[in-house]
DNA sequence: CAGTTATGTTACAGTTTTGTGACGGCATGG
DNA sequence: CCATGCCGTCACAAAACTGTAACATAACTG
């Protein structure tokens, strides 16, 4: 509801994991573009620039590698942050090893949660305005870009765990999760982690939270998880 | 726990479309199992009892519409929606002929969206807590995502078995419940407990509901069980 | 009404869940 | 190489919740 919306193309000759992305990017509240193959992507950004391009390297027809070197070459769409899908590890280093210029690069089988953060990161970079930057809940502002969180005047210091944990919450405020729904997103889907781990950073953040006086904004939800207010 | 995350009981023989299925369903919060055959759908029915099923019309070993039937047979489960995926939509209408009671039909190949939005609407009408939906009743309150109760403007703070026993009471307002369906329900299929131990929830349920003024909103229902209103 | 049965209520001891400090490992950056 | 900071695990402490038994009360029966 910020400015018009977020313009996404869409690169990857699978049609299912097409249709997965594109079903996931759409919920997120993005413009889906579609398209098959090299050629057609250059056509689509012909016709109207997106903000940004996820593509998949092995396509018919035209590779991403290719598509990303054009976009990342002509002066007028260099901006546009390109997301690089690919099959293994060993693929990504050969393809940075290319030079293509793309902005991020994500191994497939993705964890789609975080395929969609770093989705958001790249617009937030691109188009601050339209991914809602400080979010705030009582005293507590944090600021995605800066990676800043204040509670009233004070700054807070997170470590990296207890950050994208107080993220979580603050998208979401009143919500609760699970302990394995906070590894999920958190920690990520195929990450080995005890649950009670979660408890540990909980309670790291909470301290953190309350160091400089003020009421711990996290409530436990026994047997359940964890929310925020 | 039959409170928490929705079970999904998925039964299709084809890998490639049973896990692009799987993921989509998990990654949109439900808990997933899988048959690959009617035969195998049955068994893990009556081992526990899923929130709904969805069903490849056509499969080895049982076809999807004997399954359907016999779910539909059965008291216990004829409640469970189903919904059935057939290949085309002459097969909808022979199988809309053979009157099995399934709850919904999508024809295949069926868009993510669509399915996905017929599988919420029918959760939605079995349990309508785990939906993400407030229930209310009088000026009860119940957000199944925050697990937070109002009882008008003031917080009711419950423990965990006392929470389930509300949702459960909020999912059918009026309905009544004997104190084995309720064991069933808040406690699981296999806990043996005393059904002494109800009356006790229910004291303390009520106990926490009227605290702040207010009154009994639970029923008595002499030799049979409690209800809500 | 007295007897009988079902439900309400309370206290409590045992169990489960959560909070938290301590510690060793590992990476990062001098 | 050492210092620093962060992480995950463990172990123990604290807190919350649970089921049961026992007794009180209410509702039904004839």
């Amino acid at each position: 509801m910020t400015v018009s919306q977020i313009q996404v193309l869409l690169v990857e000759d699978e049609p299912a994991q097409r249709e997965l992305l594109a079903y996931n990017l759409e919920a997120e509240g993005y413009a889906v573009r579609r398209a098959e193959n090299g050629e057609e992507a250059m056509m689509l950004i012909d016709e109207a620039a997106p903000d940004i391009i996820i593509l998949d390297w092995m396509m018919p027809l035209l590779s991403g590698i290719e598509v990303c070197r054009r976009v990342k070459t002509r002066p007028e769409t260099r901006e546009i942050p390109v997301i690089m899908l690919s099959a293994r590890s060993e693929e990504v280093d050969a393809v940075r090893g290319l030079d293509t210029g793309a902005d991020d690069y994500v191994i497939k089988p993705y964890n789609l949660r975080e395929l969609m953060a770093r989705v958001r990161n790249q617009v937030r970079r691109v188009r601050p305005a339209a991914s809602g930057e400080a979010l705030t809940f009582d005293d507590i502002a944090l600021n995605a870009e800066t990676h800043r969180v204040m509670r009233g005047e004070q700054e807070i210091k997170l470590g990296p765990t207890e950050y994208r944990l107080l993220v979580t919450f603050m998208e979401k405020p009143s919500r609760v999760f699970s302990r394995d729904q906070l590894l999920d997103m958190v920690w990520g889907r195929d990450i080995y982690v005890d649950t009670r781990t979660v408890d540990v950073h909980i309670a790291r953040l909470r301290k953190a939270l309350t160091k400089q006086g003020g009421t711990d904004p996290i409530r436990t939800v026994r047997g359940t998880g964890y929310a925020l207010g």
